[in-house]
RNA sequence: GGAGCGGUAGUUCAGUCGGUUAGAAUGCCGGCCUGUCACGCCGGAGGUCGCGGGUUCGAGUCCCGUCCGCUCCGCCA
């Protein structure tokens, strides 16, 4: 039997041969001598030209109807002086058909094929498997396959194997809300879908794998965002033996790799790095995105003693932040596009967006524009122009309030402002970030949590210094950021049970607790566990950035919707009174009457 | 938990200040054309304006509630 061919494949045919195709009819066409077939690969279309002098054929292709699924065999021929299609992957040939075969016939879609990539559509998600017939999907998906191989490939060649880790596990205090499964067999009693691979893999160091690496699909039952979905893919390594360096140096090696085999793009070698604290000065993120040149300037020294409240308050809290960010050109802003970026930061807890317009530098107070400037000393002016070395027709923005309040807001409002005013230089801006605190303190729930997780190596003398001072204490954690998007992130772990025990004591979780919901892991630091480090890499994420894509969804074959149900599936469904009888859990009418709930 | 945007023909959308028979494109059906390529031409069918309630002489349009999709804040060790 002839095997059937690709659209590339027939393009780069020798004219003349004899060929056999696969694939869908693109569009109804009414005069019965050409029809368009979208090949199996969907990365162009097939013209297909029929022959009126076969009645049969002739007959039967005028029936045919747009995803009608057919097998043609033809004879591969260029196309005529100036019927050249040069949008169609195969626009230089056409297939002269000898046999026509309708191997399916097909519904009208209920979608709209035109190439546009809309997500969100309820539609589109319901009919997802229409909606990855378009180029674009099965593009993106193609990548991702892509960019799996060459990380497996590359991590193969370092000598790592791929080991797979538990689906159903235990829950864990800490972290992000998990997906229960009921146990059957322990009624009562509950597995949790991982969040991460995370301990597992810790284990396997001290199981002697040395280099462990996996794909590994992870569940958090948190709400969604474009970036966000509660199943999601890491590209999950660790290693032995090794330090954060080592660590660092491996996997940007591997992100170079990756980048050159499948996009062709040389990244910086080395990556540059950054602390935690200098992304936050100067950009106030935690994933500054380098290709937009705007940077926070503080300013508190300048205006703590001004009769200003807004501005002196913060000045003068040691929790405070008063900084400054510098919009070359931004004098032009309207006042309406003011209010808005005013509404953008409101979002993030400012309470305002104070500004100064800098008409004419060399006239001083004169050249600018402010409704704050009247509060404003002199001295302070001056230094704001100084240091925020302001041009004529530049824009200044403030803020004034928490320090974290200020980082959220002009470090989103600096994106913002990248994108906006046309800021964001292109290629590709690769940065770790170093050097994070270990714990952050909750004010509401006064208590100290990990800013990586609580199994992170802290940069400290000794564990007696973690205790008496959580706040000031640096882990051995390193963040990949990739144009602003956070790609990646690990550490150094802990691999004696003192520090770990220590890191429990800070996070408040009890002896008790700790040897309840640890203990395994406790454990097996005291039977020889290896000093160990790993990271894992947020594959949707790192896929969506190479497509170009701005949704994890298009890059995913069948996501889940904001409230994470599945549209085509029709999941989460009921489950039936029997199947939950065994589970020794009942039904419960939730108060949206239809479907049934479990409650244990 | 909160803020915002959207839901009108199979699909993508328009619909003015609340006004009498709700439109376009595309798709679908029928006819013509037969080297077209977003083919073209003629004709036709197709609507619970998401759902429920309210205001009004009159609601796709205004108000309230609700469901669904999307963006964001919170959340995501």
């Amino acid at each position: 039997m002839m095997r059937s061919h690709y659209c590339g494949e027939v393009n780069a045919r020798a004219i003349d041969e004899t060929v056999t195709v696969c694939g869908w009819v693109h569009r109804r066409r009414d005069h019965g001598g050409v029809i368009f077939v979208d090949l199996r690969d969907h990365t162009g279309l097939l013209q297909v030209v029929f022959d009126p002098d076969q009645p049969a054929m002739f007959a039967e292709a005028e029936r045919l109807r747009s995803e009608y699924v057919v097998r043609v065999q033809g004879r591969v021929r260029p196309r005529p002086e100036g019927t050249v299609n040069t949008e169609l992957a195969s626009g230089e040939v056409e297939l002269a058909s000898t046999e026509l075969e309708v191997l399916n016939a097909a519904d009208t879609p209920p979608l709209q094929l035109a190439e546009t990539e809309t997500v969100g559509d309820a539609a589109r998600l319901r009919y997802r498997y229409i909606e990855l017939r378009k180029a674009y999907m099965q593009r993106h998906l193609r990548l991702r396959a892509e960019i799996t191989r060459t990380v497996r490939r590359f991590l193969d060649e370092a000598g790592f194997i791929d080991v797979e880790t538990p689906m159903l596990t235990r829950a864990t205090p800490e972290g992000a809300r998990d997906y229960l499964v009921p146990s059957r067999t322990q009624p009562g009693h509950f597995f949790a879908l991982p969040q991460s691979p995370q301990l597992f893999k810790q284990l396997l160091m001290m199981a002697g794998m040395d280099r462990y690496y996996q794909i590994a699909r992870c569940f958090r039952d948190e709400d969604l965002r474009a970036d966000r979905q509660p199943e999601f893919t890491q590209i999950d390594i660790e290693a032995s033996f090794v330090d954060e360096h080592d660590v660092m140096a491996l996997n940007e090696a591997m992100i170079r790799d990756l980048f050159k085999t499948v996009l062709d793009v040389e990244l910086p070698d080395p990556f540059p790095t950054m602390t935690h604290a200098e992304a936050l000065r100067r950009f106030g993120s935690d994933k500054p995105d380098l290709r937009i040149d705007l940077e926070l300037v503080d300013i508190a020294d300048l205006v703590a003693t001004a009769d200003f409240k807004v501005f002196a308050g913060p000045a003068n809290d040691a929790a405070g932040r008063v900084a400054m960010l510098r919009v070359p050109g931004g004098g032009a802003l309207t006042r309406r596009q003011i209010d808005e970026y005013t509404e953008f930061v409101g979002r993030y807890g400012a309470r305002g967006l104070a500004y100064i317009k800098v008409n004419e530098v060399a006239a001083g107070r004169e050249g600018l524009a402010s409704p704050i400037l009247k509060f404003l000393p002199d001295s302070a002016v001056a230094g704001i122009l100084q240091r925020s070395g302001a041009a004529d027709g530049d824009l200044l923005f403030f803020g004034a309030d928490k320090a974290t309040v200020v980082n959220d807001a002009l470090g989103a409002l600096r994106v913002r402002l990248g994108h906006d005013l046309g800021r964001v230089a292109a290629g590709w801006q690769p940065l770790w970030v170093i050097d994070w605190p270990m714990f952050e303190y909750d004010a509401e729930e006064k208590r100290w949590q990990a800013l990586h997780h609580p199994f992170t190596a802290p940069a400290v003398a000794n564990t007696q210094a973690l205790l008496n001072a959580p706040g000031e204490a640096l882990s051995k954690a390193y963040d990949l950021v990739l144009n602003g998007t956070e790609i990646g992130g690990g550490s150094v772990r802990i691999h004696d049970p003192a520090t770990q025990q220590a890191a429990f004591t800070v996070l408040g979780i009890g002896a008790a607790e700790a040897e309840e919901k640890f203990g395994f892991l406790l454990e097996a630091l005291r039977y020889g566990a290896p000093p160990h480090a790993g990271i894992a890499f947020g594959l949707d994420r790192l896929v969506m950035l190479m497509a170009g894509a701005d949704s994890i969804r298009q890059v995913i074959a069948f996501p889940k919707t904001q409230t994470a149900t599945d549209l085509l599936t029709g999941a989460p469904g009921p489950a039936d009174a029997a199947q939950l009888r065994e589970l020794g859990l009942r039904l419960r009418k939730p108060p949206g009457e239809q479907g049934n709930t479990a409650q244990a």
